[in-house]
DNA sequence: ATGACTTCTCTAAGAAGA
């Protein structure tokens, strides 16, 4: 079984001591870490490495940031840092590698508000450009996961409140198209699928508003997974416990379970 | 509501997030 996490930190600075508590206690295989939000050598990897884990870093000053981590001596092999046609390649938004025979991909994708500006039009750039790459990759007829804050409501059902989010960059007909196009190439979103009638799967909770003990959230953290992966999927969720302790992230951590090739 | 909360950083009130 592989065991593969996918967490918006929020700034691995001040999530450090989250960070690595969670290492303890879920021993995941393989981390995909967005929002670093530091260089690589600002940032404390050397703790990440003594906590048993190997890092590919992504980063860049203040904003944005991915990463990997995987667990033990296994294989963690760089395979890009940024897409290919990026349209602002300096955000660090998306590393991909190979590890424990899966191609694996850390998306931060961007959050496009306000509706209408220049940053919405940069998220619709950059989920073309994803698109292109994703359809890429599934020609490889490789066991894919694509896992990250994919900034992308699917549905109506996937936030708390349509009213609340209606003019939000996360939930524009636009952005679903997008996501959906990608899906649609032949990919699973593995949440979704394991939990098929669930209305209250969410992965982020506002800091603002008691929107955590409200529950009132949404769903923007994705695993796709190519067919190949889909195959083996065993199990999937949101470590929802995450959300709830002291100086938490406003996303929870989702995690993946694979079945052995 | 030019807010709320939290992060980062040019450590102030501001930018950005979602």
């Amino acid at each position: 079984m592989v065991n593969i996490v996918s967490f918006n930190i929020n700034g691995l600075r001040a999530r450090l001591p989250r960070l690595l508590e969670f290492l303890e206690r879920e021993k995941p295989d393989i981390v995909c870490l967005q929002e670093l939000k530091g260089e690589p050598d600002a940032l404390p990897t050397d703790q990440v490495e003594a906590a048993g884990y190997k890092a590919l870093w992504h980063g860049q000053k203040g904003f944005n940031g991915v990463a990997f981590l995987s667990r033990g001596d296994g294989d963690l092999k760089l395979r890009r840092a940024g897409l290919p046609d990026d349209p602002a390649p300096e955000q660090a938004r998306y590393i991909e590698a190979e590890a424990h025979g899966l191609i694996v991909a850390s998306i931060y994708l961007p959050n496009g508000n306000p509706v209408g500006s220049e940053k919405f039009g940069y998220k619709l750039e950059w989920m073309a450009r994803l698109e292109q790459h994703a359809a890429a990759l599934l020609a490889e007829e490789r066991p894919v996961v694509l896992a990250g804050d994919y900034n992308v409501i699917p549905e109506d059902r996937d936030t708390f409140s349509v009213k609340a989010m209606a003019h939000d960059a996360l939930m524009q007909p636009e952005s679903r198209a997008a996501l959906r196009r990608i899906v649609h190439q032949g990919w699973t979103d593995a949440l979704r699928q394991v939990h098929p009638d669930d209305d209250r799967l969410y992965t982020f909770w506002d800091y603002q508003a008691a929107a955590w003990p409200r529950d009132a959230g949404f769903r923007i953290d994705h695993f796709l997974l190519s067919p190949q992966a889909a195959d083996r999927l065993a199990g999937a969720g949101v470590h929802k416990w995450a959300r709830g302790e002291e100086k938490a992230s406003d996303h929870a951590p989702v995690w993946l379970q694979l079945h052995d090739a």
